[in-house]
DNA sequence: AAGAAATTTGACCGACCAGTCAACTAGGTG
DNA sequence: CACCTAGTTGACTGGTCGGTCAAATTTCTT
């Protein structure tokens, strides 16, 4: 029971790898298989369809990257350091995968949102399924920030959808002119909106894990 | 010489109507030729490559959208109604779009920029050059706010880009959840994202043109 | 060892797709 | 009229892709 196979996993990493340098059309399962060396007779054994493969490499980018936002929006982080631990997160993941591939990938869940959302529900569900647990942390810190007086007031959960778009679109910006300096502007931007009074300067940490990178985790 | 066909207008309507449908990948030539009643020897007469009718497609949607930006951005509308203008432009379109097609299809100068500029770079470097554009007209309604004293201070480049993230997020948004609730808000985002002391009501009025919809033109 | 279950293999299928091409047509010009 | 050019046609090509399948292999269970 214990020690099952790790083609799936691969498959999931394989998958992840190539959605962020390819757009998913172009990204086939025949490319997908290969780079994580299995045979496409056994893709089809662990995944009904292509798109599902997708629906699985979200979920598991997602938890895989739980880790590090829990950390960021921890409780005993005050509220707007939790954003910009966000923004930071961001900034260091997408230059790591610029190092790596070459490219600003962006975010994964935006980019196949938007690509095949419409053409594909089970895509499209579990991508504003996982757009609404990044809201939950951020409308969290923005609550707790609105308590605190830190920030002017208004309703943390149109707020929280609004942040969002401001982070999501610098990371399309990024991502369409393959470059991470949209990113480092957007922990200000995003405080800026909330209206800080007088913020306190940003606590730099080295941050520990990453976002969006290709797991490393091999747990089944 | 006046008097010359409508084939090559006829593709870059049925371009940008499929693009609007479908991503860039499952829009094929034979579709876009079909929906403008084409043959594909003619397509390939007037178009070196599938890419090459996007970048024409994206070049003439924007000329098409000049007009209405021209005017929600004319010097005598007050600078911060210019952006609020803008924002209602862009929902009223995409409002018409859904009615239309069923579907709030987003920006499609983001969508395709994200979904392939990283593989055609004419398609990438139209993109670029088109959302230049668009952060002229912003930043140039946050230096003439700046200069009345309507909102915070700040490098009005830098603004102008997040603004255009808050609002290129805010579709994408609104495409992935297919839905126009996201970009209800869109304006006040922007206005509070520059920090207005107290802004003044937005003025309603009935705008004229759409963005992004297929264009009625037919000059060559 | 025997048998069952899980996993792997790779050939194969039908569909689709971007792009080509040589022949055809219509309109204008001399 | 002959000729030319711009535009049109649709069959065709070479390739790719998502997905299937029956058989083979490995692993687990008894």
């Amino acid at each position: 029971m214990a020690r099952t196979c790790t083609t799936r996993n691969r498959l999931l990493e394989a998958c992840l790898r190539i959605l962020q340098e390819h757009s998913y059309g172009r990204s086939s399962v025949e490319e997908i298989c290969q780079a994580a060396c299995v045979q496409k007779g056994s893709f089809y054994y662990f995944f009904k369809s292509k798109a599902a493969l997708a629906v699985a490499t979200l979920e598991q980018t997602w938890l895989a990257c739980v880790p590090a936002l829990d950390d960021a929006y921890a409780p005993s982080v005050a509220p707007l350091d939790r954003l910009r631990k966000h923004c930071a997160l961001l900034l260091q993941d997408q230059c790591g995968l610029q190092k790596r591939t070459g490219a600003v990938p962006g975010c994964p869940y935006c980019a196949l949102g938007s690509e095949i959302g419409a053409e594909e529900p089970i895509i499209r569900a579990k991508v504003i399924e996982i757009i609404e647990r990044q809201l939950t942390y951020i409308a969290s810190a923005i609550r707790d920030a609105q308590k605190a007086g830190l920030v002017r007031t208004g309703d943390p959960v149109v707020q929280a959808r609004q942040v969002w778009a401001l982070m999501s679109g610098t990371l399309g910006l990024a991502r369409i002119e393959n470059s991470l300096e949209p990113l480092r502007g957007m922990a200000d931007g995003v405080i800026e909106f909330l209206g800080a009074s007088t913020a306190a300067r940003p606590a730099r940490k080295p941050a520990a894990n990453l976002i969006y990178s290709t797991t490393k985790s091999n747990r089944n």
